[in-house]
DNA sequence: CATCTGACGACCG
DNA sequence: GCGGTCGCCAGAT
């Protein structure tokens, strides 16, 4: 199995947003779901923002010391973390869509 | 060919 | 929040 549209379309993610392996495993139809989406992304050649990809719910899964300096690169992106875990709703990337509150202080009221 | 092993995720207690 | 089960499936052993 070749991962090179994995790699392709992770490539295309934004500095500053992010996706989930199961959004990855949905977007290209991947048989065996965001699992494949990890397999793919251990074997990460250079170039690609691996640390764009996190698990379901914002949750950094690459094992260390991958995970410290995942978290390093994406607040150096300026991506915010509540907790342990990256805001999806702020900075989940969404192909095309501009998460609403991105952009015009929506939810600000 | 049989097993084991995950950079997953949904669900449940 | 944490830990366990289960479905999933390509590679490694």
């Amino acid at each position: 199995m070749s991962w090179a549209p994995v790699y392709r379309w992770v490539k295309r993610i934004p500095r500053g947003r992010v996706v989930t392996y199961g959004q990855v495993a949905r977007a290209l139809r991947l048989s065996g779901g965001g699992r494949t989406t990890g397999r793919a992304m251990a074997a990460c050649p250079p170039g690609v923002p691996w640390h764009r990809v996190l698990g379901a719910g914002g949750r950094l899964l690459t094992p260390e010391p991958y995970c410290t300096y995942q978290r390093q690169l994406l607040v150096r992106e300026g991506v915010e973390f509540i907790g342990s875990r990256v805001n999806l709703a702020r900075h989940q990337w969404r192909r095309g869509r501009v998460s609403l509150t991105t952009r015009g202080r929506r939810a600000r009221r």
